[in-house]
DNA sequence: TTGTACGCGTTATCAG
DNA sequence: CTGATAACGCGTACAA
């Protein structure tokens, strides 16, 4: 168990550097040479040690993905794409997750924990705090944002605002003129969050029906089910008179409709909901929803992340198109 | 950028050695000694190399998670609590995920990419092949199941047989006796497999109600949402007769309910449904349910490995109770 | 309690 | 195209 590097070289016959340079499928190795190394490391069961070869490379082979979550939708079909795109291409993944409270408290990152231990540094729909973004950038190494990030970053993000522009033209459209809105964090002061971008569009798509914009129309959440539940509650004890909501995810418009049904509430005859992601479950639950694929924005962070690796120049700013998938849970104004 | 471990040495005026002592927190060293190292380590902002570390003491300080999926209920679940307690522990944790196709194919797991890379091996609701199982073994470290794995293993699981007693019962109780099954694989022929324990407990029970166990009620899904709205298609068409059906997952089960919405027939009035996990949309959709802790188990999990690592004995069979949550799903009979 | 010095298993440089 | 050898940065016996 365990054969190094000179076992092979020396059943191969061969020096150790012909052995790293025949496996790693450098050139300058004759053919004849690299098959005969190849055949004798897989009857050795060789496999190089990972720590070594990072001491001596300087590279990982590993991409540290950060995130606040897995059960939340986006985040993880996200890891799902981005993980299957890494791996495929012989990267590992380091997972940093982070318990993010409701009130999007939680410990600061330490960027330390990713010192030469990842090449690249993926981030997932985190609203960093500005020191945090300071200290990933000094790691000085490829660093990709999905869901988040500032434009000075290379980011990846389903287009915002006309997730938001197509949820309230929809509800305009339908007569609605008092919307509640839940959105996903009251803490989250970032300037570039997409919950920012999304409440802004929003705003204007109201603005532009010719609705006030009144701050007791929305409440918060943190994106989740729960969050929703609690958010949606606050927003009809302070303003019974909406007579839709529209939330800025899928999960937490489940928790709207939860306590829409609680309190005898029919939807959508008395009141409309529209969320955002395009979750497996609207088509049961009857949904409607501005959809975004999270599975390929994952694919596409890593596959920038694997290019810059290579030095390659990359795009700064990827944008996923968003589509409006108008089901059972919006309607007609009532009266 | 990047001091390493004697930059800190000549600052504090003692040996690497020192250093290396004082920060890892060994005993034998003065206490004064240590907060002047501390002190001079964080001021030069050193981290140790994981690479450099792992190569002299053959520890890496992560554990590899092995899983098939993030998407599904119970994955999702289980990354969450062993992901939490094993950061808490200061271990890293490295990803493989594993695309299974629904007919359970997949690649073989490459244990070559764990070698010399993880101090140990976390296997989450993985049906592996027995060759797979002795690659596993043959890594010689510590190696836990969670939600699978033979009795010969070091395993976390829900107690299976209860859950389909539990789920069997309660459709037997309201009357039912033509009880559709969706499975988890057709594919999955391992002994031991949660998948099995499940299918022969609800045999047993049904038997014990007098109910033959036909072969023609059972049909199969792969744990997702998808999977049982085939699954439960074919069932409907070769047994309309059914009046009841018991999903392994809920998951599955949601895709039933969409079938049995498409078809027009009324849930529970002409049919029942009850699914198992205990999904956070449950409550929502009305689904019973057999409901089990998927986080606790990851935690639990994560804990056995970590107990092993410092060679503690630990207990070989952790279980995990299960409750049933009846809701508008399942109702009596019809007729 | 502290310091010295060797070894961990590769990669990469340079000479051949 | 191939071989010898010096890093890579730390942990750890062993000595002091």
């Amino acid at each position: 168990m365990g054969a190094g590097i000179d076992d092979v070289a020396r059943a191969a016959g061969v020096s150790t550097a012909t052995v790293s340079r025949a496996l790693r499928g450098l050139p300058n190795v004759r053919e004849e040479t690299r098959t005969k190394v190849l055949r004798v490391a897989s009857q050795l069961n060789y496999a190089p040690s990972p720590s070594a070869a990072s001491l001596a490379s300087g590279r990982t082979r590993t991409i540290g993905l950060l995130t606040p979550s897995f059960s939340r939708w986006f985040h993880r079909n996200v890891v799902e794409g981005a993980e299957r795109t890494l791996r495929s291409a012989g990267f590992d993944v380091l997972l940093h997750a982070f318990d993010v409270g409701s009130d999007m408290t939680r410990r600061m990152i330490d960027t330390g924990l990713l010192r030469r231990r990842v090449d690249g540094v993926l981030v997932l729909g985190l609203p960093l705090a500005a020191t945090e973004i300071m200290d990933l950038d000094r790691l000085d190494l490829p660093l990709v944002f999905i869901g988040a990030g500032s434009p000075q970053h290379v980011r990846v993000h389903m287009d915002d605002r006309a997730c938001s522009t197509l949820a309230v033209e929809h509800l305009v459209a339908l007569g609605h003129r008092t919307i509640g809105q839940i959105h996903a964090s009251a803490a989250d002061t970032s300037r570039w969050s997409p919950a920012r971008e999304r409440a802004d569009a929003a705003a204007e798509s109201l603005a532009a029906a010719g609705i006030e914009n009144d701050p007791s129309l929305v409440e918060y959440g943190d994106f989740t089910h729960e969050g929703g539940r609690g958010a949606a509650a606050r927003l009809l004890d302070a303003r019974p008179d909406i007579t839709a909501v529209y939330a800025h995810s899928d999960e937490m418009a489940f928790g709207a409709l939860e306590v829409l049904r609680d309190r005898g509430l029919r939807v959508p005859e008395e009141i409309s909901v529209i969320g955002v992601d395009g979750h497996e479950l609207n088509e049961l639950v009857g949904l409607s929803s501005v959809a975004q694929d999270a599975q390929a924005q994952g694919e596409a962070g890593a596959t920038l992340i694997l290019e810059m690796l290579t030095g390659a120049p990359v795009g700064s700013d990827v944008l996923f198109p968003v589509s409006l998938e108008p089901r059972r849970s919006t309607g007609p104004v009532p009266g």
